[in-house]
DNA sequence: GGTTATAGTGAGGGTAGGACATAATTACGT
DNA sequence: ACGTAATTATGTCCTACCCTCACTATAACC
């Protein structure tokens, strides 16, 4: 079984470390960079989704990060405290709290879009085009394979 | 500035995007498959440094999974509760416990190692080899310039 | 033997999630 | 209009992960 069903088992396991080697490394490092801005990974996502939301309740902000309401209570106590956003009263719904940028928050995430961006040319530099095409091609590829595989969202799977 | 300097900085952006969104899906899809198996992915971690190491102490798992050895202390608790391994007296250190597998954490283990090799397939599988050559090429650029920018391991890095 | 280093744990704190129960308010149905 | 949902957010309580600091027991060194 060397070859002949396909490249490989063993190059596909190599090439799975690699990736898992990227998800680890690149979790690590935003994990680190957050925190130097005084943020977690999820409270940076949840000003991540504010900030193409603009000002929204709650209850918004559980289904776009995919948390329960009671989680968004939290994060949203922890960005207050530190000064990032502000809860203010919704014009119509006075059950529902808007949670708002402070400039400071407002500041931040902005700055971490230009550090994306940065990050990304870091990357991505020096690497011929049609080699950067093909990587994207094959970074689709594998989103494309875990979505057919009910992994990714988009699929509605009600789970088990 | 719509190209000369490079291939395009939009094109850097959506092309970062995809690789967030594979850390995303890829660290959601093990969470969730590992709890089907009453592991978390921390304590799954460990079990997987554990398989290639045999019984160790726990202070050599703290210093794999860079980690302090309370933390250890903590999840080899949870896996000797879920029945995953064990405590043994080390043979000639007496303040050491050695980690090991029972039955059920060592079948555990295997099956998370076969089940990767069949992640492998199922990602890679109906890619073209000239183009799965050409995704790992880009995969092991992206290492590298994590590596070079001092982000992965192998930096020694003093982090102050 | 005495000092120092190491392995592991107790105590306690911060963050991230969940389930369940509950108050306040809105929406709906008749 | 009035009663019954449905919805927003939170209180309370739980698991889990990770840390620091203090401490015990043991090993190692000299």
């Amino acid at each position: 079984m060397t070859d002949g069903t396909s490249v490989a088992a063993e190059r596909y396991d190599a090439a799975l470390d690699r990736v898992l080697e990227l998800v680890v490394v690149i979790n690590d490092d935003m994990t680190r960079s957050l925190a130097r801005d005084g943020l977690t990974v999820s409270r940076a996502h949840l000003l991540w989704e504010l900030r193409r939301r603009g000002p929204v309740p709650q209850r918004e902000l559980a289904d776009a990060l995919g948390v329960t309401a009671r989680t968004i209570t939290g994060l949203v106590d922890g960005l207050v405290a530190t000064g990032f956003v502000t809860r203010e009263a919704h014009p119509t719904d006075r059950r529902a709290a808007l949670v708002t940028f402070t400039g400071h928050g407002a500041a931040t995430v902005d700055a971490m879009a230009a550090g994306q961006r940065e990050f990304s040319r870091v990357l991505f530099a020096g690497l011929p085009a049609d080699r950067f095409e093909c990587l994207v091609a094959g970074l689709d590829h594998l989103l494309g394979r875990l979505r057919a595989h009910g992994v990714a969202p988009g699929t509605p799977e009600e789970d088990q």
